[in-house]
DNA sequence: TCGTCATGAGATATCGCTTTCAAGAAGTGA
DNA sequence: TCACTTCTTGAAAGCGATATCTCATGACGA
């Protein structure tokens, strides 16, 4: 089975340096932007570059600089939660759209399990400028250690963030939750309920401490908790546990959309209708709200817009300019029929 | 600023030589599993190599290798899409999972409209040994050219095959449609409409010839036909449509399970309820379908299994070890509650 | 007019690894 | 025991680009 359609061989270097009738050196001073070429010679050269439509060999380049130009994308969540989570592609999204207009390649690993090790090794085999680490949700951040041997900005706030030295974006959950509970509040719902994310991850913490926050800014309270994994039967089993209660409920904040979208069906289960009985409000603006019956009140989450900044902070990273060590992104109401 | 702190330099072939006390092409050799090294000279390089933990240098390989061990994925489709659409993120799933196994590394590329001439320099620049090019729904193959100098494998078949020579893994849309509207006859609806897909897309071609074949199977016709853009929006504009014909409609099928859920809501603004009143069966079986309320029965897509399959397709074509040119998956009736 | 300097451009030494090419060791048949 | 394979292993030549060093050259102050 031949192949060798491959048109010739790839221009060279020394190829265009021939062609131009300067040194290899000359030519790549003038690929690489150098001050110190005339600019008469490197109009000559830039002109054999694009005769010869020559591209520079990213594994020649590599191996004297020490640099890959790749940045590694990894997505430690089981094999199904990234399957399910719109977030992950729009992340991934915001980071190939940053990137693009780089010259930085993005390399995709997806941790099936148990080969954390293997990813290690490629991480730091170097073969990678720098990695990115999501985990929507869980403060996963088994991967700080490699933080000191090579450029790594997290999504989302490590839960435990100990030395303070992670670089990460996270959207500010805490204000985000607020948004969604005074809204709450502001249409008139008095007997407020929520639906938390696990306490052991930082968004289920911040969403559920901003709940508890913001009623007593209105002088209210609430015992009305009950918490999901993030999932929408989490949701509906966390919702038919507080219907249970036979407390009277007119308002819930569910921490996610997924779980918002749980509580839909345990709310109609009980026979009451959303919003006129209960109003729910979601967070994460995923499509799971914005195309369910009644569409979903939510709070936004910038996904996109959060895989560009952890892009730019990478990028930065790499080549030593100052970067904050953490930004946070706000987020907004997004109103529609559910509350 | 310094950095290096990447912890001395990493070991070299030349290195685990020394250590061994062999040659560096003996480290070489048994580093890419030549035969013809006597087993207990590998075992002593082996150790040497376990000892320094050294990993080959990609670079290096490559320069002299001629090959990248990188394989691209490019995602054409425009950002919006990307982000909403499940699909991609279940591709790119299967690819990763199915490369984690091989050494080749994932490079992910979404286009962002114009910058198609970067890609395409990107792609014939030798960046990359081979190319997966997933557009769901669309038949856009504009990378059809590219496949003469590079492997290429498609996600969905190609619009227009023409040479006949593209690879590419598809579902087999036909069968699955038909599986779908046999379900809905087996449960007794007699008075079908459809809400099809684009019909210049092959999926939206295929599904809509489905569904006439399997009602002239059985007897039945009907022209309650209506076209949408595979958004939820387009399905309840189309089911508007449907519905303000006038004719008895007891079942509906739907291209695809954003488009069913756009039903729903027409459906409900019609005062009608699903299923009592109308069944409606989708395509693809993404969350959309699976957490509206009630839970739509659809045609589930393997799209895991699409990426795993495309994935072993360009590393067998890359290797040059036989590859059938297209593989077609089967599709699963997913019997919810909505029909 | 001569020496001192910036400056632009060429030579050249790697970078880490694969891969002939050749040679020494070992095994074979006559 | 000699000539000839058959195996193993080492030596060395690159792969394509970057970067250090060196060398002209022309400008400029004395």
């Amino acid at each position: 089975m031949a192949e060798k359609l491959r048109s010739g061989a790839m221009p060279t270097l020394e190829m265009v340096a021939a062609q131009a009738g300067v040194s290899r050196a000359t030519v790549s001073r003038v690929v690489n932007g150098s001050p110190k070429v005339s600019a008469d010679v490197a109009t000559v050269v830039q002109a054999a570059i694009d005769e010869l439509n020559y591209v520079p060999n990213r594994a020649a380049r590599s191996l004297v600089s020490r640099k890959t130009q790749a940045i590694a994308m990894v997505v430690p969540e089981s094999a199904a939660k990234v399957f399910d989570d719109p977030f992950f592609a729009a992340v991934v999204q915001g980071v190939a759209l940053y990137l693009e207009d780089t010259d930085y390649t993005l390399n995709m690993i997806i941790e099936s399990g148990a080969a954390s090790h293997k990813t290690r090794r490629y991480l730091l085999g170097g073969n990678v400028d720098g990695a990115l680490v999501v985990s929507h949700h869980t403060g996963d951040h088994s991967y700080s250690e490699l933080s000191r041997t090579l450029p790594v900005v997290f999504g989302g706030r490590p839960l435990s963030d100990v030395g303070g030295d992670n670089y990460y974006v996270d959207v500010d959950n805490f204000a985000g939750a607020c948004t969604a509970v005074e809204h709450l509040i502001a249409s008139g719902r008095t007997k407020l309920a929520t639906i938390a994310g696990p306490q052991d991850m930082p968004p289920g913490v911040d969403r559920l401490s901003a709940f508890h926050a913001t009623l007593e800014k209105h002088g209210l309270t609430s015992d009305l908790v009950e918490v999901g994994d993030f999932s929408p039967p989490s949701g509906a089993d966390a919702m038919r546990r507080l219907l249970a209660r036979g407390e009277p409920i007119d308002g819930i904040f569910a921490a996610n959309d997924q779980m918002a979208i749980g509580a839909y069906s345990a709310i109609r289960e009980a026979g009451l209708s959303v919003p006129d009985d209960i109003a729910v409000v979601g967070f994460d603006d995923d499509n799971y709200g914005s195309t369910a019956t009644p569409p979903l009140t939510t709070v936004r989450q910038p996904s996109v817009e959060m895989g560009r900044r952890m892009a730019e902070m990478i990028v930065g990273l790499i080549e030593n300019r100052p970067v904050d060590t953490v930004t946070t992104l706000d987020t907004e109401l997004v109103i529609r029929d559910s509350a």
